[in-house]
RNA sequence: GGCUCGUUGGUCAAGAGGCUAAGACGUCGCCCUCUCACGGCGAAAUCACCGGUUCGAUUCCGAUACGAGCUGCCA
């Protein structure tokens, strides 16, 4: 069996989807699980839609992600050049569409958007009683230059009036494909339009300069999206049309959001790029994606690239499309940041805490009190912002039921303790940690009773990343202090 | 409107004629515990609907409903 080569080829348009991330991931997989190439092509077709900078976008994710490729604009293997707008030039795509035309698959066409518009025709605008006057319309090309003479389309074309190439697809008869994931497909003919294959700015379109640059390249298997799925039969068509084999198709289901509608850029998490400032892990985002439409038929859910690789078979990719759930991708984040070594770890949080902590802490004790407490680095400012701050608190916080605690109970421990931590100079967690447990065991109480009052008094909050000899050793004696003299005088009143 | 695809708990999903219908996220409860987490244990919750085929359908077939995609000189 031929080896395999799979192929990203996105268009600059902007950031990167998590649809269109996913696609290269499951296209980096095919290959890689059968050690295969996986190549990187650019379409930039379209000129109108091109983003400056998208390129170089899409160069930092696959670098970020780990999707490394074989072949591609910087790495050429013979095959290049790997961007469309650079093919073009040599008339590549022209010399292609011409073939088609000398065979009869293809023809010139020199309508015009006029004469283009009068053949759209309105459907019975289904006129229920909502004002959804949506007006549909079925626009379908009736050959109308197909039947141009020969000697007409040279003198159209001497003229200079301009021209674009169409897909002569029969009236009659059936167009059948199979897909790896959605079995047999056949459509009717007379379904198909004559797509166009060379634009009037003599650039080709998506459809066609994918198809002659994947058999150009090798490419055996495609993957996609399912928005693909109908138009597949013109891409077969395509292949009988030039007599070349056609590669395996691999389409994939949709992503959605909670709503069950394609994510779009309004929902906030539909690149990279987003998930990416809302402290999210490479990853672990590309370890959810995966997960996202396919499944190992394992209970295993945390997988590395590496794992993925040898695990990922693409028969067992799901039709149905899948919900984008943030709350599983946070905990998929979670999982990942606990399993960070320290180093890796403190790289990733001091930058966080930093903006939340400005005073001479030790913002490295501090990153590592949330590190099984937070799910996305974003996660980190509201846990730890009492350090920067004592923040205004309601002395009814003292009074808790199953600590046993009240406000006079509250206040009589923190009397008790404020002579005894002013005569402490060892401010470690060990050093703090004696005389609490000393003054608790003297006293004879449960050590929620004394240490709740404390930590309360410490922190100002309910919730805190570690307790209260964590918070204190951090805060040193001095603030400590200030802030248990300031729990007595608000208890006091 | 036409064409195409899809439908297992709230979500991701395994299962491919006979199972108490896996597992995970989330939710809830319990344990651990100075709070919150972490960790451990447990619970609730699912085969869209209707017909067929079959001794037997979540699984096969056909309608229905619902959802989605395409219907661009976008990809």
């Amino acid at each position: 069996m031929d080896k395999i080569r799979t192929r990203y080829a996105p268009s600059p348009t902007g950031k990167m989807h998590v649809g269109n991330l996913r696609t290269a991931l499951y296209e980096y997989l095919v290959a890689k699980h059968e050690g295969g190439d996986f190549l990187f092509r650019i379409e930039d077709t379209d000129q109108g839609r091109f983003v400056e900078g998208a390129t170089d976008l899409i160069y930092r994710v696959l670098k970020k992600t780990g999707l490394e490729y074989d072949e591609g604009p910087d790495k050429d293997k013979g095959n290049g050049p790997y961007v469309q707008s650079e093919r073009v030039k040599s008339g590549l795509y022209m010399k292609y569409a011409k073939m088609l035309v000398e065979k009869g698959e293809a023809y010139y066409c020199f309508c015009t958007k006029e004469r283009l518009e009068s053949l759209r025709t309105p459907v019975n605008a289904a006129s229920e009683d909502d004002d959804d006057k949506e007006v549909k319309e079925v626009r379908k090309y009736d050959k109308h230059c197909l039947h141009l003479s020969k000697e007409e389309v040279e003198a159209n074309l001497k003229a200079g009036m301009p021209f674009v190439i169409r897909q002569n697809i029969p009236t009659e008869g059936t167009t059948s494909f199979t897909d790896a994931n959605y079995g047999t497909i056949t459509v009717n003919n007379e379904d198909l339009d004559d797509m166009i294959l060379i634009k009037s700015d003599g650039f080709p379109t998506y459809n066609f300069a994918n198809v002659v640059d994947d058999h150009l390249m090798g490419i055996t298997h495609v993957v996609r999206g399912n928005e693909y799925l109908s138009s597949t039969p013109k891409y077969t068509r395509l292949y009988h049309a030039f007599g070349w084999e056609e590669p395996i198709y691999i389409h994939c289901p949709l992503i959605t959001n909670e709503e069950h509608q394609k994510l779009s850029k309004r929902s906030g998490h539909s690149s990279f790029e987003d998930l990416e400032e809302q402290g999210f892990l490479p990853e672990a985002i590309v370890n959810f994606m995966a997960l996202l439409g396919w499944s190992s038929g394992t209970d295993r859910e945390i997988f590395s690239l590496q794992e993925l690789i040898e695990a990922f078979d693409y028969h067992h990719i799901n039709k149905s499309p899948s919900v984008f759930d943030m709350n599983k991708l946070r905990w998929m984040n979670g999982e990942y940041i606990k399993a960070l070594d320290d180093k890796k770890y403190l790289e990733h949080a001091l930058p966080y805490v930093k903006q939340v902590v400005t005073k001479p802490y030790d913002l490295e004790k501090i990153a590592m009190l949330v590190k099984t407490r937070i799910e996305t680095f974003c996660d980190i400012a509201e846990k730890i912002d009492f350090f920067e701050e004592l923040p205004e608190y309601d002395t009814e916080m003292y009074v808790h039921k199953k600590m046993k605690t009240t406000k006079e109970s509250s206040l009589e421990v923190l009397k008790d303790l404020l002579p005894r931590l002013e005569a402490l100079d060892d401010y470690s967690i060990a050093g703090i940690e004696k005389t609490l447990m000393g003054y608790i065991e003297e006293k004879g109480i449960k050590n929620g009773q004394g240490l709740w009052p404390i930590r309360t008094a410490v922190s100002g909050k309910q919730m805190t990343p570690g307790g209260a000899y964590e918070i204190m050793e951090i805060l040193g004696k001095e603030e400590s202090l200030r802030r248990v003299r300031t729990a007595v005088d608000m208890l006091e009143k």
